[in-house]
DNA sequence: ATGTTATTGACAATGTACATGTCAATATGA
DNA sequence: TCATATTGACATGTACATTGTCAATAACAT
């Protein structure tokens, strides 16, 4: 296998590493009442500690409309709350609530620990170039879809 | 960010990468008549020369009945055809007919032509190691799941 | 301030990419 | 030869979205 196939298998992988990620992680929602459109809603708000519909969608880089229908279930089941927005009325700012924010920890940490017993045999100076080369690759990949 | 953290969040590039490098895959089959799902088919057979409906499911690890549809819309569409099975009458043997060879190469051929303008700039012991982590994460990753 | 354009929430319709369940025909193996 | 498995066909279900539209409100240029 030449250089060109291994990126060309390398970019193929992509689709089962992500769905063996998915079903990790949906295992590991198990009880905690999450979907996993919800808990992508709450990480970002972990990770942003507020933001509104559309900031989230940009995040996600999904649209709006269907952000808006994850964030109403949130709010439903009340890991979220909304507050008031200073600089627009209709669209208030999203954050966590308590319960939230202790659901969306417990998640992530029981992740950590999924990725913590796999990171074993794994060298570190490897997960750095591989983490480089997907970065860079994503990157390239979304440029040539723009350019053309 | 600490190794454990670059391990978590390369696992979860691999949905951006994966979304990237499926839209660039759409795009080249522009013109070709296939769909992405009977691009995977004819890929499936391009490889293996021939196989049947079930054969097939287990290489793309999905359903057979879902593989089914898709390999009927490309025996529809003559990019394959059926041969008898001497080993199941009712499972004939699927195979790529000669336009269907000639697209699947054309599209892998063009796709190769992007993967190689892309990998300017990424050393070649790096992608090496991305795809051998990436590789090892994804079987970890499943057993994971099998496991528990 | 006023008209114009953009943003947002809400909702409906549609699409894609599958999984699941079932049936009848046919194979396979004890 | 009887029980079990495999396969094709079809119907239905589901998760994760996109697209379009409307009304309310905001932001901005004139």
């Amino acid at each position: 296998m030449n250089d060109l196939e291994k990126l060309y298998k390398l970019i193929w992988m992509s689709r089962p590493l992500m769905q063996a990620a998915e079903a990790v992680v949906e295992r590991g929602l198990d009880g905690t009442g999450l979907t996993v459109r919800a808990r992508a809603v709450l990480e970002v708000l972990y990770a942003k500690d507020k933001a509104t519909v559309p900031d989230i969608a940009e995040k996600l880089e999904i649209k709006r409309q269907y952000v808006q229908v994850m964030v109403n279930e949130t709010l439903a089941e009340g890991f979220t709350m909304k507050r008031e927005n200073p600089r627009h009325k209709r669209s208030s700012i999203i954050e966590l609530t308590d319960i939230g924010r202790a659901v969306i920890e417990g998640v992530i940490r029981r992740e950590m620990t999924v990725v913590s017993s796999i990171s074993a045999g794994l060298k570190a100076t490897d997960v750095d170039a591989a983490l480089e080369v997907v970065m860079t690759l994503t990157e390239k990949l979304k440029s040539e879809q723009g350019s053309n």
